[in-house]
DNA sequence: GAGTTATAATTCGACATCGAAAGATTAGAT
DNA sequence: ATCTAATCTTTCGATGTCGAATTATAACTC
C-alpha cells in the first residue's frame, strides 16, 4: 500500500504498520496451513472442530461468533464436516429453532490428534520472536482489536 | 486457541500472541471493507486495480505475487473486473504466453477516487497507536513475516 | 388466541480461493 | 529441426465467504 498518493508522514507511518500486518499474518499463515491438510481439514473445519473441544457442544449461532464467521458460513461448513461423519446435528428439543453441533468419537479423535500438531506449528513460528516480544505484540494488537474509540 | 491441552506457559505465550494477531487483523479489515463496498469493489478486486495504479500495466502473473494470491484466482478477479471495464486484457506480442493487465480511463478514475477514502480509513485505524507503538509493531511483523530462520 | 416481533438456521447468488490438470507458447538441448 | 523442459494462463471442482431473502419456531402484546 505505499501508493504514489501524497502522504503525510504519519500517514506513511500507520500504512506501513498495517501493511506489515497483513503480510505477517499472510505469510505465517501460509506457512501453518499445511499441517491442517495433512489430517484433510480446511482452516474453518479445523477452527469449528477446535472450537467444540474446548467448549462443548455449541449451537450454530455461537460457533459462528466463536470463529468470527457468519451464521450462514457456518451452515456450509458444518455441512462438510457432517458429511466427514465429524460432527452431528441435533435439533433443540426445548427450542426447536437451535440446532445443537457435537462432535462425534471421530471427530474428537482427529481434532485430538490435530490440535498438539498445529499448536506446535504455530509456537514454532512465534518463537522467532522474544517473550517480551510476543507481549508486545499481544498489547498492541489487542489495542487494534478493540479500538473503542471508533 | 486457548485450548484444553496442557500447554507450557511459554507456549500459552506464544499462542496468545497468534490469536491476538489473527483477530487484529480480522476486526481491522471488517471495520475498513466497507469503504470498498460503497465502490462496488470487492477487497481483491481493490488490490488489483491499486498494484495497475502503482506499478503500471503488469503481467498476470506479477499481479498475483503483489498481492499474495494464487494465479488461478487473478483470472477470475481479472475477468470480473474486465466485466466491469475497469481493465483490459492484453496478450504480449513478444511472449504471447503473458497477458498484461491494463487499466482502463474508468478503472483510473475509480482507484484514485477509492485510494484516498481506503487510506483515510486504514491511518484511522492505526491511530489509535501511538507513533512508536506503530514503529514497533512494523518491526514485529517484518520479523513474522521474514522468519528466515525456518 | 390472533397478530406482531424476534431469533435460528437455511437457501440463494455472487465472488473468492486454491490445487491440479490442461492448453498454449517459448526456450534450451542435442 | 525436433524433442524436452519450463512458463503463463485458463479451466475445473471443491470449499469458503457474505448479504439478503426465506422458513421455522418462539415470545410478546393486546
Amino acid at each position: 500500500m505505499s501508493t504514489p498518493h501524497k502522504v503525510s508522514t504519519e500517514q506513511a507511518r500507520a500504512l506501513n504498520a498495517y501493511v506489515r500486518l497483513m503480510r505477517a499474518v499472510e505469510f505465517v499463515t501460509r506457512r501453518i496451513s499445511p499441517h491442517l491438510a495433512t489430517h484433510g481439514l480446511t482452516w474453518s473445519q479445523f477452527e469449528v472442530l477446535e472450537a467444540l473441544n474446548q467448549f462443548g457442544s455449541l449451537c450454530q449461532n455461537t460457533v459462528a461468533e466463536k470463529i468470527l464467521k457468519s451464521p450462514a458460513n457456518i451452515t456450509t461448513v458444518i455441512d462438510n464436516l457432517e458429511k466427514q461423519k465429524l460432527v452431528r446435528r441435533e435439533r433443540s428439543a426445548e427450542d426447536r429453532r437451535f440446532v445443537t453441533v457435537h462432535l462425534t468419537e471421530e471427530g474428537r479423535r482427529l481434532i485430538h490428534e490435530a490440535c498438539p500438531r498445529h499448536i506446535a506449528a504455530i509456537v514454532e513460528e512465534m518463537k522467532i520472536l522474544s517473550k517480551s516480544e510476543q507481549e508486545e505484540l499481544s498489547r498492541l494488537c489487542r489495542k487494534l482489536e478493540l479500538k473503542e474509540g471508533k
